[in-house]
DNA sequence: TTTTAGCACTCTAACGGTTAGAGTGCTAAA
DNA sequence: TTTAGCACTCTAACCGTTAGAGTGCTAAAA
C-alpha cells in the first residue's frame, strides 16, 4: 500500500508532531530527518499521503498532522521493528513489588499509580470480576450489637470485608460453625457461582421454616454480595493539564471519570494475549474518541484475570508507552502469580 | 467598626460577586438589592470599604471585588444571623446510611463523594488515626504457603486485613492461638499503644530464644503494622474546570493531590467543637491561598475522631458550604455512633 | 450635613486593518 | 524524477480606534 519512502516520511511526521505538538511542515522534515531529499520532493509525497488520508491540514498554509489512519501505519510500523525489550521500565515495577506482598487490589492500585506519573497520561486497571474469582477461604466474626464481619479471601489475593447486620443473636460459635459451612461447601468455587448457588439452597431450605437456619442463610447470602469492585484510575489531574486538552478539559474529565464507560471500554478490548493499542477513532466508545488506549491483560499462571493500560491523547508517545504497559503487565503477573 | 449600612453594602457586593463572578459596580448593587440609595451614595460607601481594607478594585474603572478580609466579614455577619437547621441537606445524607452499615473507611469515602458532587467543590475527610482507633478484635488465618491474612477491626468500625509472609510453617492452630493471645492482651487498646508495647515485649522475649515464640511475636509486630489511611478526597476533576482557575489549573491541583498538605491542614484546623471556615489568606498552608476551607470534625458518641470539609475558591457559596458539612458531619456521626 | 445628579475621566475588551512569516502548490529547469 | 523558484494563502501578532462600564469629583438638592 506505501512505498518504504512513503512510509518512511509519513512515520517521520508522525513522530515530529507527536515531539511538537504543531503542524509540521515539509522542511522542517528535511532539516529534522537527514533524508537526501528537498523540502519539494517531501511536499510532493506530503500531498500523496494527505491523498490516501493518512494527512491533514489544518488550513492551506499549515503544516501536516496525521489523522487516526496516520498514526495507525506508524504504530503498526514500529510494532515491527521495535522488537527492543525496554528492560529499563521492568525494573521499576520490579522494585515496587519486592516491597509488600499484598492484596491484589493494592497492587493494582500502586501499578495504576506508578503508571501513571511515569507516562503522564492516564493509567487504569480493570478489577478481577466475581465470575474469575474464587473463594479460598471465607470467615465471620462477631462484632459488637447483632453484628458480624465477614472476611473473603480469594485465590486471587483479594480480600473483602464486610459488616453484616442480623437481628438473630447469633453466638461467636454459631458464626464458626457458618464459616466451616461455606467453606467446606463453597471453598474452590467463584464468587457468583456461590452466590447462585445460595439462592437455589434457601428457596429450597424456605419450605422447613426453621428459624435458625434460614436466618442463617441469610446471613451467608449478606456475607457473599459484594459489589463489584471499581475500575482503578489514577492520573487525571496531570491529565487535565496537558496543553492537549486546554479547551474541552471538562469533557474528557467527565468520559473519563465514568467508571462504567472505562470497564465497558475494557470488556470491548479484552483480547486474551498480548498489547493492544486503539488509536481515536478506532474506539469503541463514541465519547472517548479523540483519545488513544494502550491495554495489556495480567495473568494468574496462564489464566488472564484483567487488564491494565493507558489513556493518553491521540499524540502520545506509543512506543514508550507501549514499553511500559508491557513491562507493567508483566510485573504484575509475575507478583500475581509468584505468590505460589 | 462597620455601621450597618456599610455592613449591608459590603454583604451585598460579596453576595452579588459570588454569584456573578465578576467585579460589582454601584449601579448593580443598587438594582439588584433595592436598597433606597443611589449609585453615588455606594460609590462613597464603597470608596470607604476599600479604605478600611475590605473590598479593592482590579483597576480604576471596574467595579469592587471583595479581598480575604471582606469575605470574612462576610461569613461573621452570616453566622450571626444565619441560624436556619438547613434539614434539606441532611436527608441526602441520611438517605445514604439507610443503605449499608459498612465499614467506617468506606463511609467515609461515600461521604466524600457525595459531598462533592452536590457541593462541586472538592470533599475531604480525614482518617480516623492510629492513635485513636481502639481493638476490638484481631484475627489471623493460615493462607496459601506460608502466607496468613491478618484481620483487624477496630471498635470505630474500620477493617483492615493484610497478607503477611513468614518463613515458618505456623498451623491453622497456631494462627488461631496467636489470635487468641492478641485479642486477650490488647482488645481496647489503641493501636499505636499495641504497637509500642509490641516492641517492647519482643526485646524482652528475644533473651528467650524460643524460636516458636520469637517467630510468633515477629507476625504480630507484621500484623499490627499498617499504615495511615490516606485522606479520603474527592471532586478534583470537576474542580478543576470551575473558570477561577482556568489558568492555574495544574498549580492548584499538585496541591491539593498532596495529602500530605491537606493532612497537615487538617491537623491545624482541628477544632474539637463546630464549624470551622478558612477564608483564603488565613490559610496555613502557604501553596494553599487562593483557596478557602470548610471544616467540621465527625465523632463517635462524643469522642471526636477526625474531620471533613470542603475546599473550594475564595469566592464559593459559604453559606450552602457551611450548610452542607454541618449536615455530613451530623449524618456521619450519628451513623458511626448508631452502629452501638 | 447628607444625598444625589451630572459630567469628565479612565480603563478594558472588542473590532478591524495591516503585516511578517510559514508553508503550500505549481511550473520550469536540472 | 527531483529540485529550485516564485506567487499565493492563511494565520497569528500587532497596532489604533472605539464603545461601554464604572469611577471620582463637584455642585446642587434635601
Amino acid at each position: 500500500m506505501l512505498n518504504e519512502r512513503n512510509q518512511k516520511i509519513l512515520c517521520a511526521v508522525v513522530q515530529s508532531y507527536i515531539e511538537e505538538l504543531a503542524p509540521v511542515g515539509s522542511r522542517a522534515i528535511t532539516k529534522k530527518y537527514r533524508l537526501n531529499l528537498s523540502p519539494a520532493t517531501v511536499r510532493n509525497i506530503m500531498a500523496d499521503l494527505e491523498d490516501m488520508g493518512f494527512l491533514s491540514q489544518p488550513h492551506t498554509s499549515a503544516g501536516r498532522i496525521p489523522t487516526d489512519k496516520g498514526y495507525r501505519a506508524y504504530v503498526d510500523c514500529m510494532c515491527k521493528e521495535n522488537r527492543c525489550p525496554g528492560r529499563e521500565f521492568s525494573n521499576i515495577f520490579m522494585e515496587r513489588i519486592e516491597g509488600a506482598r499484598t492484596d491484589l487490589n493494592v497492587l493494582l492500585s500502586a501499578f495504576t499509580a506508578r503508571l501513571s506519573t511515569l507516562s503522564h497520561y492516564i493509567a487504569f486497571a480493570s478489577p478481577v470480576s466475581p465470575d474469575t474469582s474464587t473463594l479460598n477461604r471465607i470467615q465471620l466474626y462477631k462484632y459488637r450489637g447483632g453484628q458480624a464481619v465477614a472476611v473473603i479471601v480469594t485465590n486471587e489475593g483479594i480480600i473483602k470485608t464486610k459488616i453484616i447486620d442480623t437481628d438473630f443473636g447469633f453466638s461467636q460459635k454459631d458464626f464458626g460453625r457458618i464459616s466451616d459451612y461455606l467453606n467446606s461447601e463453597f471453598s474452590g468455587c467463584s464468587i457468583n457461582e456461590i452466590r447462585s448457588r445460595m439462592i437455589q439452597q434457601m428457596s429450597k431450605e424456605k419450605m422447613l421454616y426453621d428459624i435458625l437456619i434460614s436466618k442463617a442463610m441469610a446471613v451467608c447470602k449478606e456475607a457473599l454480595e459484594f459489589k463489584q469492585d471499581d475500575v482503578f484510575i489514577s492520573g487525571l489531574p496531570e491529565f487535565l493539564g496537558l496543553p492537549d486538552f486546554s479547551d474541552r478539559a471538562m469533557e474528557m474529565a467527565k468520559a473519563i471519570e465514568d467508571k462504567h464507560l472505562i470497564l465497558k471500554l475494557l470488556e470491548e478490548l479484552s483480547s486474551p494475549d498480548g498489547i493492544r493499542v486503539v488509536i481515536g477513532s478506532e474506539n469503541p466508545i463514541t465519547e472517548m474518541q479523540g483519545l488513544s488506549v494502550v491495554v495489556a491483560p495480567y495473568r494468574q499462571g496462564d489464566r488472564s484475570l484483567g487488564s491494565l493500560g493507558i489513556i493518553g491523547p491521540t499524540r502520545m508517545n506509543y512506543s514508550e508507552a507501549m514499553l511500559m504497559i508491557k513491562a507493567a503487565a508483566e510485573s504484575l503477573s509475575s507478583a500475581i502469580t509468584g505468590g505460589r
